[in-house]
DNA sequence: TCTACTTCCTCTAGTCGCTAGAGGTTCAAG
DNA sequence: CTTGAACCTCTAGCGACTAGAGGAAGTAGA
C-alpha cells in the first residue's frame, strides 16, 4: 500500500505522469485513502514498471495499451505481441539508419569548418545549398530531441 | 514571384507549415497582393530552403532562428555555428547510441519469443522484468516516431 | 495537540512542430 | 462570366508529457 508518491519513487515515474497515464486510461483508477488520496497496491507497480520498460524500449502508449491487453489474458497466442514488437524493431532500424546519414553529413559539416566568419562557413553554406551534401538525409527525423 | 503554393512546391515545404514559419517569425511577413494574397521572391525562398534543409538535418527551429540570424550577418565569427552544429552531432550521437542498445534489445526479445501463448511469451515477460535486458537501455527515446 | 512542512489534490495551460478542418475570399483558365 | 482550384483566417488537435495555481490532506517533531 503505497501513495503516489512511493510508486513514482519505486518505479521512477514521475507523480504527474502517473496521473497522466490514469486519465488516458491506461492505468487503473486506484483506491482512495479517507481524505482522497491515491492508494496503490502491489498490482499497480507492476503495471507502471511494464508501461515504463516499454517506453524505454520506444513503445508509443497505444502500442502499450495493446500490449497490456495481451498480457492480461494469458491464454491467448503470443504473435500479435510479436508483431507489435517487430514493427517497433524496424522503426528502430530506420531511425538509426536516417540518424546515422545525418551524424555523417554534421560530421562533414564540421570538419570542413575553418571558423573564420560567417560569409565564407561551411556549416552556413551547406545548411544553404543541399546539393553540397553527400548522402542522403531525407527523413524527417527532426524535432524530437530526447530530454 | 511566387504565390505561396508555389513556393511550396518549389521548397517541398507545405502550404500550413510555411505559413506557421510566418507565424512563429522566423520566415518574414511577404508582400501582399491586391486581394490580400501572400507573394514571395526568391530571398524568401532561399531562406526557406535553408530552414528546411536546417529541419531535415535535426535543428529545432529555435536553433535555425539562431542560425538565420548568424547567416544574416556576413563578418560575424562562425564559432557560434559551430558550436550549434556540435552540439547537435553530439546529441545525434547519443540518440544513435541509445536507439542502438534499444535495437539489441529488441532483436533479443523477438529471438528469443518462440510464439506459444501470452503466459509464457518471452516478449511479456521481458517488458515485465527489466532484469531481462541485458544492455542499459535507459534514455528517453521514446514517443518520436517519425513520419 | 499544535504547528510546520511535505505531499497530495484538481484544474488549466503550455511544450514542439506541425496538421486538419471550418467557413469564406481571390485568382486564373476557359 | 462561370467554375474550380488555390488562397485567406481562425481554432483545435496530435503525443506524451510538464508546469503552475490554489488549496486540502497527511506526518513528524515539540
Amino acid at each position: 500500500m503505497f501513495s503516489i508518491g512511493k510508486l513514482s519513487g519505486s518505479t521512477g515515474v514521475k507523480v504527474p505522469t502517473i496521473r497522466y497515464y490514469e486519465q488516458i486510461g491506461i492505468l487503473e483508477e486506484p483506491d482512495r485513502s479517507e481524505g482522497g488520496q491515491r492508494v496503490y497496491g502491489e498490482e499497480a507497480k507492476k503495471r507502471l514498471s511494464f508501461i515504463r520498460h516499454a517506453r524505454e524500449l520506444g513503445f508509443s502508449l497505444d502500442e502499450i495499451r495493446e500490449l497490456l491487453d495481451l498480457a492480461d489474458d494469458p491464454n491467448q497466442n503470443c504473435m500479435a505481441a510479436y508483431e507489435i514488437a517487430k514493427r517497433q524493431l524496424i522503426e528502430v532500424r530506420n531511425r538509426i539508419a536516417r540518424l546515422t546519414a545525418l551524424q555523417g553529413e554534421l560530421q562533414r559539416m564540421l570538419d570542413q569548418c575553418s571558423c573564420n566568419t560567417i560569409g565564407t562557413c561551411r556549416i552556413i553554406q551547406v545548411l544553404s545549398d543541399h546539393s553540397l551534401c553527400t548522402s542522403e538525409h531525407l527523413g524527417t527525423e527532426a524535432g524530437c530531441k530526447a530530454s
